[in-house]
DNA sequence: GGATTGACGATAGACGAATATCGTTTATCA
DNA sequence: TGATAAACGATATTCGTCTATCGTCAATCC
């Protein structure tokens, strides 16, 4: 054990190095941050290449990864698919994936009554809804 | 239109060798059927070992398959895990999965305004509902 | 500016799920 | 019962995601 730094009670970094602000750690930030719509790590460094080129895919999931811990990234799990992320503190909502483009949006809301499905017996904590369709840019509607 | 062989307009057939009745066979496709619950590969292979010993995985994968074709089973995905399967042609449902245990349940019934979660210009064509929490018997609860 | 060392990019490797291969077994039917 | 080929079990291979490694680069601090 070492003494002497941090007592670590803070669990969002815990015996962490100090961490230094890098070009490419910005940019992937802001990307995810300012994304209005869960990426995978894919999107994210196609993105992210575009303003700072020759960025890894490593470097990609080293971020995502410190996000996550720190809090600032939640991870959002299509079935069947590839982990996106999105930024977290958002008020609760569900998703909504386009069958044309494969992208995923956010939905505000949520539906009723999902507290009553559950049988008797079943302890109920969570919830996930994933809605299937088609997004408006590719049902050929604006915005 | 029915000719000598099928002129295969049926998806579910479409120029397939004859199929035997296997014992291996029979067994995965009960397993399948009476379970109450989706099934992964692994849970698969093993209630059907019990039965038919030296049972191996390529054959829970084919017959799995198989039968997806065939319009007999369903493919079920809960976010981040493996595919699991169920018996077809129940009522419409969605899934309880239980975080002790990892069983997967089925949960009749649907939460009313789905339809009216996505936001004006998006199409909704499917949804899916998963609930986490915890089972009956991992409660300690009785059935 | 120079030392320290966290972060980087490239890429090999791990991992679990699923598929393909192949020699053997066995259901089916004449 | 014997011929045929579907199906089998074992296992190698593929596949996509993600992680580990390592030499180099550069953020940070004095």
């Amino acid at each position: 054990m070492t003494d002497g730094k941090a007592p670590s009670d803070d669990t969002s970094s815990r015996d962490r190095p100090r961490s230094r602000r890098t070009r490419q750690r910005s940019v992937i930030q802001r990307v995810l941050l300012e994304a209005n719509r869960p990426l995978g790590t894919q999107e994210i460094l196609e993105a992210a290449q575009a303003k700072a080129p020759g960025l890894g895919i490593a470097t990609v999931y080293r971020t995502v990864h410190r996000m996550v811990e720190e809090g600032r990234l939640v991870l959002v799990e299509i079935p069947g698919e590839a982990s996106r992320y999105e930024a977290s503190g958002k008020e609760h909502h569900h998703h909504f994936r386009c069958r044309e483009c494969d992208d995923v949006f956010e939905i505000q809301g949520c539906p009723p009554g999902l507290g009553n499905l559950a049988p008797k017996g079943f302890r109920l904590e969570d919830h996930q809804v994933v809605l299937y369709g088609v997004c408006p840019p590719c049902t050929g509607m604006p915005g």
